[in-house]
This record gives C-alpha cells, structure tokens and sequence, in this order.
DNA sequence: GCCCAGGTGTTTC
DNA sequence: GAAACACATGGG
C-alpha cells in the first residue's frame, strides 16, 4: 500500500529528472574508459576517491603498457600498489584489483562473461572480495552493458534534496526504485548516472538552492 | 591545516 | 543490523 503510493510518485519523479537533466547537458556518452579493462579497473579504483586522482593512476598502468589482462592479472598487489599509489588506498585497492582479475581470469576473461546471465554475473562479481554493490553495478552497467542502474553518493545526493528518497535507504532498495520504474535500457541506466554525476559535479552540491540548477 | 572525494570490509555493540 | 573505524592520496 505504502510502497505502491511511493512507486508512483517516484516513477514521475525519476522520470521528471532524467526529462530535465537530459534537457540541460544532452547526451553523456559515458563512463571516461576505452576498454572493458580500464573501465572495471577505473570502477574500482574510483572506490571513495575523487575521480581527478584515480585518472593520474591509470595513466601511471598506461604509461608502463600494463592496462591488458595478459599484463596485469600475472602481478601482485605489491608489484600493483606503487603504480596507484595517487588513487589512495593503494594497498587495499591493489588487493581488490588482484582478486577481481583472479576471478576474471577464472571466468575466461571478458568474453567468457558473456555468456552468463546478468544476477549470476552480479553475484560473481560481490563474492569478489573488495567489490561492493556500487562497484559491481559500475562493471556490470559501463564495462559489460548490463542494464544494472548504479546508485552511488551523487545518486542518493541528489535524489534526497529533490525529495524522492529519505537518502538512509539500503543500496538494493534504490537500485529497485530506478529498475521497476524506469524501462529496462542500459542506454538509459548509463546516461542518466551520467547525468546525475555531471549535476554533482557542475554546481548544486549541497547548497540549499541554486538558480542555475536544472532541478531548482 | 582541514575537509572531502563516483566504497568496502572488519569490528563492536 | 547498524554504527564506528581503517584504509591514503591530492585538490580546494
């Protein structure tokens, strides 16, 4: 009952967002990656960090010609950890990094992911220790084009001031919201994260109101 | 010098 | 479960 009054409500409004978020920037064309590889590494470097320093640490693996699988996956995370060392947490993301392409290798890399179903995938991906649920969405949504919708701080950010969520909501809880009232497009899932990223990080913030803002 | 940034795992109550 | 804490760099 309750839950019905609130998907309603939402629908208009997650739907009203994207309408006027679309309408201020156009099309993201997103995530800043040009291979599978760079983007899963990205999503996980990326993990509490500001984006600005996770790009310094893929030039670093760029600039050493190891952003491959047959490059990367043979090193430990004390041969990783010094070459991300601007993405902070180096030590910890050098093991999770590890772990992911452990398992990826296990699967056959990238084109043995194909061919399982995307809650397999999922659940793969977060018995990865190291791969939470908004890293995992992150793979799933921009390096494997699942239509998964990923909610991150910007997300719950942004949807809090606007009034659609409380902002304490479990991570599954949001991820459903956006899943069962907005069509099932990885098109659309990638832009409108996009979208919401470009929001955070044009103006707003958490200022209480901005005239340039496209929600105002 | 202080605060924050596209989280996650562990520990503790 | 949920709250507190560790993990670390770089920019404002």
């Amino acid at each position: 009952m309750r839950g019905n009054r609130k998907r309603s409500s939402n629908s208009a409004g997650l739907t009203d967002i994207h309408r006027r978020l679309f309408g201020a920037f156009g099309p993201q064309h997103w995530w800043p990656g040009d291979t599978q590889l760079e983007i899963a590494v990205g999503a996980i470097l990326t993990q509490n960090t500001a984006w600005s320093n996770v790009e310094k640490a893929i030039a670093v693996l760029k600039s050493h010609r190891l952003l491959t699988l047959e490059r990367l996956t043979p090193l430990s995370p004390t041969e990783i950890a010094p070459l991300i060392r601007s993405a902070g947490f180096y030590n910890i993301k050098a093991a999770r990094l590890a772990a992911f392409l452990g398992w990826l290798k296990s699967t056959g890399g990238f084109a043995g992911l194909r061919r399982i179903p995307t809650a397999e995938l999922r659940a793969q991906l977060l018995a990865c220790h190291g791969i939470g649920p908004e890293t995992a969405d992150s793979i799933l949504l921009y390096a494997l084009s699942r239509p998964v919708f990923v909610v991150d701080t910007y997300t719950r950010r942004i949807l809090s001031r606007y009034g659609l969520i409380v902002g304490d909501e479990h991570y599954d809880t949001l991820r459903a919201m956006f899943e069962s009232t907005l069509p099932r497009s990885t098109r659309l899932y990638n832009e409108y994260h996009a979208l919401l990223v470009r929001l955070a990080k044009t103006n707003c913030r958490s200022q209480p109101s901005c005239d340039s803002c496209p929600l105002a």
